[in-house]
DNA sequence: ACCAGATAGTTGAGAGTTCTACTATACTAG
DNA sequence: CTAGTATAGTAGAACTCTCAACTATCTGGT
Protein backbone atom coordinates (compact mmCIF):
# COMPACT_ATOMS: atom_id res chain seq x y z
CA UNK A 1 0.00 0.00 0.00
CA UNK A 2 3.16 2.59 0.32
CA UNK A 3 4.01 4.74 3.34
CA UNK A 4 0.59 6.73 3.21
CA UNK A 5 1.75 10.06 3.24
CA UNK A 6 3.94 12.13 1.91
CA UNK A 7 6.05 13.04 -1.33
CA UNK A 8 5.88 10.25 -3.71
CA UNK A 9 8.62 7.76 -4.49
CA UNK A 10 10.65 8.11 -7.68
CA UNK A 11 9.39 5.10 -9.06
CA UNK A 12 5.73 6.18 -8.16
CA UNK A 13 6.19 9.17 -9.51
CA UNK A 14 7.16 7.38 -13.01
CA UNK A 15 3.81 5.76 -13.09
CA UNK A 16 2.04 8.46 -12.38
CA UNK A 17 3.10 10.52 -15.42
CA UNK A 18 2.83 7.32 -17.77
CA UNK A 19 -0.26 7.14 -16.45
CA UNK A 20 -1.24 11.23 -17.06
CA UNK A 21 0.47 10.98 -20.56
CA UNK A 22 -0.40 7.57 -21.79
CA UNK A 23 -4.17 8.30 -20.74
CA UNK A 24 -4.41 11.83 -23.13
CA UNK A 25 -2.29 9.95 -25.92
CA UNK A 26 -4.86 7.55 -25.94
CA UNK A 27 -7.63 9.40 -25.52
CA UNK A 28 -6.27 12.23 -28.16
CA UNK A 29 -6.06 9.63 -30.93
CA UNK A 30 -9.51 7.83 -30.13
CA UNK A 31 -10.96 11.23 -30.38
CA UNK A 32 -9.02 12.08 -34.01
CA UNK A 33 -10.10 8.83 -35.02
CA UNK A 34 -13.93 9.11 -34.56
CA UNK A 35 -14.05 12.85 -35.64
CA UNK A 36 -12.30 12.14 -38.92
CA UNK A 37 -14.36 8.79 -39.84
CA UNK A 38 -17.48 9.79 -38.46
CA UNK A 39 -17.62 13.08 -37.13
CA UNK A 40 -18.47 11.87 -33.82
CA UNK A 41 -15.93 12.97 -29.92
CA UNK A 42 -15.44 10.26 -27.89
CA UNK A 43 -18.40 11.08 -25.61
CA UNK A 44 -21.02 11.58 -28.36
CA UNK A 45 -20.00 8.17 -29.22
CA UNK A 46 -20.53 7.05 -25.61
CA UNK A 47 -24.26 8.58 -25.30
CA UNK A 48 -24.99 6.75 -28.46
CA UNK A 49 -23.26 3.79 -27.26
CA UNK A 50 -25.79 3.47 -24.25
CA UNK A 51 -28.17 4.69 -26.06
CA UNK A 52 -28.33 1.68 -28.26
CA UNK A 53 -28.15 -0.43 -25.40
CA UNK A 54 -31.22 0.58 -23.88
CA UNK A 55 -34.80 -0.90 -23.88
CA UNK A 56 -36.25 1.10 -26.83
CA UNK A 57 -32.84 3.14 -27.80
CA UNK A 58 -34.32 5.59 -24.63
CA UNK A 59 -33.25 6.68 -21.68
CA UNK A 60 -34.17 9.79 -19.08
CA UNK A 61 -31.66 12.44 -19.26
CA UNK A 62 -30.93 12.13 -15.73
CA UNK A 63 -29.68 8.12 -16.25
CA UNK A 64 -27.28 8.83 -19.11
CA UNK A 65 -25.74 11.50 -16.92
CA UNK A 66 -25.43 8.79 -14.57
CA UNK A 67 -24.18 5.99 -16.45
CA UNK A 68 -21.73 7.84 -17.86
CA UNK A 69 -20.35 9.75 -15.11
CA UNK A 70 -21.21 13.38 -16.99
CA UNK A 71 -23.29 16.36 -15.67
CA UNK A 72 -26.45 16.66 -16.10
CA UNK A 73 -26.03 20.08 -17.89
CA UNK A 74 -23.08 18.39 -20.13
CA UNK A 75 -25.51 15.68 -21.27
CA UNK A 76 -28.37 18.19 -22.50
CA UNK A 77 -26.01 19.95 -24.33
CA UNK A 78 -24.42 17.40 -25.99
CA UNK A 79 -28.02 15.57 -26.60
CA UNK A 80 -29.14 19.23 -28.18
CA UNK A 81 -26.00 19.11 -30.52
CA UNK A 82 -26.66 15.26 -31.15
CA UNK A 83 -30.57 16.33 -31.88
CA UNK A 84 -30.26 19.35 -34.28
CA UNK A 85 -27.86 16.10 -36.53
CA UNK A 86 -30.87 13.70 -36.20
CA UNK A 87 -29.18 11.07 -34.27
CA UNK A 88 -31.56 11.23 -30.89
CA UNK A 89 -35.56 12.42 -30.12
CA UNK A 90 -36.03 13.76 -27.15
CA UNK A 91 -39.90 12.71 -25.94
CA UNK A 92 -41.54 14.29 -22.30
CA UNK A 93 -41.69 11.58 -19.89
CA UNK A 94 -45.06 9.87 -19.54
CA UNK A 95 -44.54 8.72 -16.30
CA UNK A 96 -42.73 12.25 -14.88
CA UNK A 97 -44.04 15.38 -16.48
CA UNK A 98 -40.14 16.87 -15.22
CA UNK A 99 -38.38 14.12 -16.73
CA UNK A 100 -37.21 14.07 -20.60
CA UNK A 101 -36.56 10.50 -22.47
CA UNK A 102 -33.73 10.87 -24.84
CA UNK A 103 -34.58 8.14 -27.64
CA UNK A 104 -31.82 7.39 -30.34
CA UNK A 105 -32.91 7.50 -34.12
CA UNK A 106 -32.61 5.09 -36.38
CA UNK A 107 -30.24 7.74 -38.63
CA UNK A 108 -28.34 7.70 -35.16
CA UNK A 109 -27.80 3.71 -34.92
CA UNK A 110 -26.44 4.18 -38.46
CA UNK A 111 -24.00 6.27 -37.08
CA UNK A 112 -22.97 4.58 -34.95
CA UNK A 113 -22.55 1.32 -36.28
CA UNK A 114 -20.53 2.90 -39.26
CA UNK A 115 -18.55 4.44 -36.46
CA UNK A 116 -18.03 1.49 -34.61
CA UNK A 117 -15.67 -0.75 -36.39
CA UNK A 118 -12.84 1.56 -37.01
CA UNK A 119 -13.44 2.95 -33.26
CA UNK A 120 -13.12 -0.80 -31.89
CA UNK A 121 -9.97 -1.34 -34.45
CA UNK A 122 -8.43 1.90 -33.09
CA UNK A 123 -8.86 0.43 -29.43
CA UNK A 124 -7.55 -2.29 -30.37
CA UNK A 125 -4.57 -0.93 -32.12
CA UNK A 126 -3.85 1.07 -29.56
CA UNK A 127 -4.51 -0.04 -26.10
CA UNK A 128 -5.60 -3.62 -26.34
CA UNK A 129 -2.98 -5.00 -28.73
CA UNK A 130 -0.19 -3.33 -27.22
CA UNK A 131 -1.06 -5.36 -23.73
CA UNK A 132 -0.85 -8.83 -23.14
CA UNK A 133 -4.28 -10.17 -22.03
CA UNK A 134 -2.90 -10.05 -18.48
CA UNK A 135 -1.67 -6.90 -18.12
CA UNK A 136 -5.07 -5.44 -20.09
CA UNK A 137 -7.41 -7.43 -17.49
CA UNK A 138 -5.05 -5.93 -14.51
CA UNK A 139 -5.76 -2.20 -15.92
CA UNK A 140 -9.13 -2.68 -16.27
CA UNK A 141 -9.41 -4.49 -12.50
CA UNK A 142 -7.33 -1.35 -10.96
CA UNK A 143 -9.27 1.15 -12.81
CA UNK A 144 -12.31 -0.40 -11.46
CA UNK A 145 -11.33 -0.01 -8.74
CA UNK A 146 -10.23 3.24 -8.84
CA UNK A 147 -14.22 3.83 -9.77
CA UNK A 148 -15.76 2.19 -6.82
CA UNK A 149 -13.54 4.49 -4.29
CA UNK A 150 -14.51 7.67 -6.04
CA UNK A 151 -17.87 6.64 -5.86
CA UNK A 152 -17.69 5.92 -2.57
CA UNK A 153 -16.68 9.19 -1.58
CA UNK B 1 -2.75 -10.88 -27.72
CA UNK B 2 -6.32 -11.62 -28.19
CA UNK B 3 -7.60 -12.72 -31.13
CA UNK B 4 -6.82 -9.46 -33.52
CA UNK B 5 -9.95 -8.48 -35.38
CA UNK B 6 -13.30 -7.89 -34.83
CA UNK B 7 -15.59 -7.21 -32.12
CA UNK B 8 -13.98 -7.28 -28.26
CA UNK B 9 -14.82 -10.04 -25.85
CA UNK B 10 -17.44 -9.31 -23.38
CA UNK B 11 -14.65 -9.16 -20.38
CA UNK B 12 -12.16 -6.71 -22.50
CA UNK B 13 -15.50 -4.50 -23.24
CA UNK B 14 -15.87 -4.65 -19.25
CA UNK B 15 -12.34 -3.54 -18.54
CA UNK B 16 -12.40 -1.27 -21.41
CA UNK B 17 -15.57 0.64 -20.32
CA UNK B 18 -14.01 0.42 -16.60
CA UNK B 19 -10.84 2.14 -17.94
CA UNK B 20 -13.38 4.61 -19.37
CA UNK B 21 -15.12 5.40 -16.24
CA UNK B 22 -12.29 5.26 -13.88
CA UNK B 23 -10.06 7.54 -16.22
CA UNK B 24 -12.40 10.46 -16.33
CA UNK B 25 -13.71 10.10 -12.84
CA UNK B 26 -10.33 10.79 -11.52
CA UNK B 27 -9.10 13.42 -13.77
CA UNK B 28 -12.57 14.86 -12.64
CA UNK B 29 -11.87 14.24 -8.94
CA UNK B 30 -7.97 15.51 -9.17
CA UNK B 31 -9.33 18.75 -11.19
CA UNK B 32 -11.74 20.22 -8.90
CA UNK B 33 -9.35 19.09 -6.23
CA UNK B 34 -6.78 21.34 -7.47
CA UNK B 35 -9.21 24.19 -8.87
CA UNK B 36 -10.42 24.48 -5.60
CA UNK B 37 -7.93 24.30 -3.29
CA UNK B 38 -5.25 25.95 -5.58
CA UNK B 39 -7.20 27.95 -8.56
CA UNK B 40 -5.31 25.92 -11.09
CA UNK B 41 -6.77 23.03 -13.57
CA UNK B 42 -4.39 19.97 -13.58
CA UNK B 43 -2.99 20.79 -16.90
CA UNK B 44 -1.68 24.48 -16.14
CA UNK B 45 -0.22 22.32 -13.10
CA UNK B 46 1.47 20.13 -14.73
CA UNK B 47 3.20 22.81 -17.21
CA UNK B 48 4.16 24.65 -13.32
CA UNK B 49 5.65 21.53 -12.96
CA UNK B 50 7.85 21.01 -15.96
CA UNK B 51 8.99 24.32 -15.67
CA UNK B 52 10.01 24.19 -12.24
CA UNK B 53 12.14 21.16 -13.17
CA UNK B 54 13.91 22.66 -15.83
CA UNK B 55 17.46 24.58 -15.90
CA UNK B 56 16.57 28.53 -14.84
CA UNK B 57 12.73 27.46 -14.51
CA UNK B 58 12.49 28.03 -17.99
CA UNK B 59 11.63 26.21 -21.17
CA UNK B 60 11.12 26.67 -25.04
CA UNK B 61 7.71 26.71 -26.05
CA UNK B 62 8.22 24.00 -27.96
CA UNK B 63 9.96 21.77 -26.00
CA UNK B 64 6.85 22.50 -23.36
CA UNK B 65 4.63 21.54 -25.78
CA UNK B 66 6.22 18.08 -26.61
CA UNK B 67 6.86 16.92 -23.46
CA UNK B 68 3.30 17.61 -22.18
CA UNK B 69 2.25 16.07 -25.46
CA UNK B 70 0.04 19.35 -26.14
CA UNK B 71 -0.17 21.35 -29.06
CA UNK B 72 1.60 24.14 -29.86
CA UNK B 73 -1.48 26.65 -29.92
CA UNK B 74 -2.74 24.88 -26.27
CA UNK B 75 0.59 26.11 -24.74
CA UNK B 76 0.34 29.50 -26.51
CA UNK B 77 -2.74 29.99 -24.43
CA UNK B 78 -1.79 28.29 -21.12
CA UNK B 79 1.45 30.27 -21.15
CA UNK B 80 -0.94 33.18 -21.56
CA UNK B 81 -3.54 32.83 -19.09
CA UNK B 82 -0.38 32.02 -16.29
CA UNK B 83 1.61 35.18 -17.62
CA UNK B 84 -1.71 36.71 -16.55
CA UNK B 85 -1.91 35.44 -13.44
CA UNK B 86 1.88 36.27 -13.02
CA UNK B 87 3.22 32.25 -12.40
CA UNK B 88 5.28 32.76 -15.88
CA UNK B 89 7.10 35.38 -18.00
CA UNK B 90 7.87 35.43 -21.34
CA UNK B 91 11.05 35.94 -23.04
CA UNK B 92 12.31 35.96 -26.08
CA UNK B 93 14.95 33.29 -26.84
CA UNK B 94 18.43 34.58 -27.87
CA UNK B 95 19.71 31.96 -29.57
CA UNK B 96 16.75 31.52 -31.89
CA UNK B 97 14.74 34.32 -33.43
CA UNK B 98 11.34 32.44 -33.69
CA UNK B 99 11.52 30.45 -30.25
CA UNK B 100 9.80 31.64 -26.90
CA UNK B 101 11.03 31.12 -23.61
CA UNK B 102 8.49 30.69 -20.44
CA UNK B 103 10.05 31.54 -17.69
CA UNK B 104 8.19 30.34 -14.24
CA UNK B 105 8.52 33.28 -11.82
CA UNK B 106 9.39 33.44 -8.02
CA UNK B 107 5.46 33.84 -7.84
CA UNK B 108 4.46 30.78 -9.88
CA UNK B 109 7.11 28.50 -8.31
CA UNK B 110 5.32 29.74 -4.82
CA UNK B 111 1.85 29.10 -6.05
CA UNK B 112 3.10 25.17 -7.34
CA UNK B 113 4.38 24.89 -3.51
CA UNK B 114 1.34 26.01 -2.17
CA UNK B 115 -0.96 23.33 -4.46
CA UNK B 116 1.27 20.30 -4.43
CA UNK B 117 0.95 18.84 -1.16
CA UNK B 118 -2.66 18.69 -1.36
CA UNK B 119 -2.39 17.55 -5.38
CA UNK B 120 -0.08 14.73 -4.14
CA UNK B 121 -2.48 13.70 -1.24
CA UNK B 122 -5.02 13.70 -3.89
CA UNK B 123 -3.26 11.19 -6.03
CA UNK B 124 -2.61 9.24 -3.31
CA UNK B 125 -6.10 9.14 -2.32
CA UNK B 126 -7.91 8.34 -5.15
CA UNK B 127 -5.10 6.30 -6.89
CA UNK B 128 -2.04 4.78 -5.22
CA UNK B 129 -3.71 4.06 -1.86
CA UNK B 130 -6.37 2.09 -3.93
CA UNK B 131 -4.24 -0.32 -5.73
CA UNK B 132 -1.46 -2.60 -4.13
CA UNK B 133 2.04 -1.53 -5.12
CA UNK B 134 2.06 -4.16 -7.80
CA UNK B 135 -1.11 -3.16 -9.36
CA UNK B 136 0.22 0.39 -9.67
CA UNK B 137 3.78 -0.55 -10.85
CA UNK B 138 1.36 -2.77 -13.53
CA UNK B 139 -0.85 -0.07 -14.33
CA UNK B 140 2.18 2.83 -14.70
CA UNK B 141 4.52 0.39 -17.07
CA UNK B 142 0.77 -0.85 -19.73
CA UNK B 143 0.22 3.29 -19.85
CA UNK B 144 3.98 3.35 -20.80
CA UNK B 145 3.54 0.85 -23.46
CA UNK B 146 0.48 2.62 -24.54
CA UNK B 147 2.23 5.57 -24.80
CA UNK B 148 5.42 4.65 -26.49
CA UNK B 149 3.45 2.68 -29.19
CA UNK B 150 1.38 6.24 -29.74
CA UNK B 151 4.54 7.86 -30.15
CA UNK B 152 5.74 5.33 -32.51
CA UNK B 153 2.57 5.59 -34.65
C1' DA C 1 23.15 36.73 -51.77
C1' DC C 2 18.67 34.78 -52.53
C1' DC C 3 14.75 32.01 -52.76
C1' DA C 4 12.03 27.90 -51.26
C1' DG C 5 10.72 25.28 -47.81
C1' DA C 6 10.79 24.11 -43.00
C1' DT C 7 10.18 25.55 -38.22
C1' DA C 8 8.34 28.54 -34.09
C1' DG C 9 4.85 30.66 -32.35
C1' DT C 10 0.44 33.37 -32.33
C1' DT C 11 -4.30 34.42 -33.32
C1' DG C 12 -9.27 34.10 -33.66
C1' DA C 13 -13.26 31.42 -34.53
C1' DG C 14 -15.81 27.45 -33.25
C1' DA C 15 -16.93 23.53 -30.27
C1' DG C 16 -17.38 21.31 -25.77
C1' DT C 17 -17.48 21.57 -20.61
C1' DT C 18 -18.44 23.62 -16.24
C1' DC C 19 -20.76 26.49 -13.13
C1' DT C 20 -24.58 28.99 -11.49
C1' DA C 21 -29.08 30.41 -11.72
C1' DC C 22 -33.50 29.41 -13.15
C1' DT C 23 -38.20 26.97 -14.27
C1' DA C 24 -41.23 23.26 -13.67
C1' DT C 25 -42.85 19.22 -11.63
C1' DA C 26 -43.20 15.85 -7.82
C1' DC C 27 -43.20 14.42 -3.05
C1' DT C 28 -44.17 14.86 2.02
C1' DA C 29 -45.57 16.57 6.47
C1' DG C 30 -48.95 18.88 8.90
C1' DC D 1 -54.94 20.66 0.40
C1' DT D 2 -51.15 23.24 0.65
C1' DA D 3 -46.48 24.94 1.90
C1' DG D 4 -41.91 23.64 1.79
C1' DT D 5 -38.44 21.00 -0.14
C1' DA D 6 -36.30 17.91 -3.34
C1' DT D 7 -35.69 16.47 -8.04
C1' DA D 8 -35.38 16.95 -13.41
C1' DG D 9 -33.89 19.46 -16.75
C1' DT D 10 -32.50 23.83 -19.25
C1' DA D 11 -30.01 28.25 -20.41
C1' DG D 12 -26.33 31.25 -20.75
C1' DA D 13 -21.77 32.98 -19.55
C1' DA D 14 -16.99 31.97 -18.86
C1' DC D 15 -13.31 29.13 -19.82
C1' DT D 16 -10.37 25.66 -22.35
C1' DC D 17 -9.00 23.24 -26.37
C1' DT D 18 -8.74 22.50 -31.42
C1' DC D 19 -8.17 23.76 -35.97
C1' DA D 20 -6.77 26.54 -39.72
C1' DA D 21 -4.70 30.62 -41.17
C1' DC D 22 -1.13 33.72 -40.51
C1' DT D 23 3.59 36.13 -39.43
C1' DA D 24 8.33 35.77 -38.59
C1' DT D 25 12.62 33.52 -38.64
C1' DC D 26 15.87 30.09 -39.98
C1' DT D 27 18.28 26.74 -43.23
C1' DG D 28 20.07 24.76 -47.37
C1' DG D 29 20.78 24.67 -52.26
C1' DT D 30 22.08 27.35 -56.18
Amino acid sequence: MSTSQGWLTSDQQRYWRAYLDGAACLADALGRQLERDAELSLSEYEVLVRLSEAPDRTLRMSTLADSLAHSRSRVTHAIRRLEARGFVERRTCAADGRGVNAVMTDLGLAQLETAAPGHVAAVRAHLVDVLTDDQFRALGESMAAVREALRAS
